[in-house]
DNA sequence: ATAATACCTAAACCTAACTTCAGGTCAAGA
DNA sequence: TCTTGACCTGAAGTTAGGTTTAGGTATTAT
């Protein structure tokens, strides 16, 4: 059993943080003793998975959501699992997007280097392809003006 | 040139975040024809950049920055290409980690479907491997409680 | 005895990026 | 003429995810 103190100085995070998530509902089975909060095993492994959760993206929300599923035990393994795959689908197209916004800034990176070696801009147009895709000759044209 | 409402309707989006953004500074050289803005091919490409940028995680301070440097000439390269370069690194870093978050979400779902298989998460105990990396562990041993 | 800690609460405050609102200008159409 | 529609402004409201504040309790150290 930890007190807030204890719990918040493990993960690194502010006791107000701790309060915040037992407010929204994210500790469904967290005991008092005579008002004070005791943080058993089982909030800590709840607190982990509320790390994970939110690095998926996920809203506090959700995640209330999932632990108030745990709580009401084996009928609700679909929903847990439909909520999981609705997340995994999100991060897949999440991490699609980024890698194209990669290749812009990698571009955007190229592009300045070669501007600072030849002095100026305009002699990298005529260098630029037509081919680009539209995102990055929006970007390579947008640096034109002045 | 177009008007605030055409330039809406191009984008899809709404008229308050233009007049939003222009507040900002991000069309540092927007005309106006007695009081009515005036967006040019100048600021139909910024507004292009701007999404990309945002797209990039970028912020709207940082995205104003951006057009003040393109605006003072090419001897802000060197800054806008730092720019670029740290947006690089911050991405490349996020990507790293939503990858790890997504074999995360891979290894719940596989552990609901495995769970609604059997009826309950009692079998799977014995099933997981102790060289599991430790936030999937945690995810795992969270589910346990009730 | 008293003062420092560690805990508690409700409520106000914070930031980013918008959105909505209340009130005003101006030109074109019925 | 009058009213509709598109534009303008500053200011207030919104949402998420906290953080800070003000005031109170309970235990421990001096």
């Amino acid at each position: 059993m930890y007190s807030i103190g204890q719990v918040a100085e493990m993960f690194g995070m502010p006791i107000s943080t701790l309060r915040y998530y037992d407010k929204q509902g994210l500790f469904p089975n967290m005991e008092r003793v005579s008002g004070i909060r005791k943080f058993s095993e089982t909030e800590i492994e709840a607190l982990r998975v509320i790390e994970c959760l939110k690095k998926a993206g996920m809203e506090i929300r959700d995640i209330k959501q999932f632990m108030d599923w745990c709580k009401e035990g084996p009928a609700t393994y679909p929903q847990r699992k439909e909520l999981f795959e609705t997340q995994k689908a999100h991060m897949e197209e999440e991490i699609t997007r980024m890698n194209r916004t990669l290749d812009m800034l990698k571009f955007k990176c190229w592009y300045y280097e070669q501007a600072i070696r030849d002095g100026n801009e305009e002699k990298l147009a005529a260098m630029i392809p037509d081919e680009l895709p539209k995102d990055i000759r929006a970007i390579y044209d947008s640096s034109h003006e002045k």
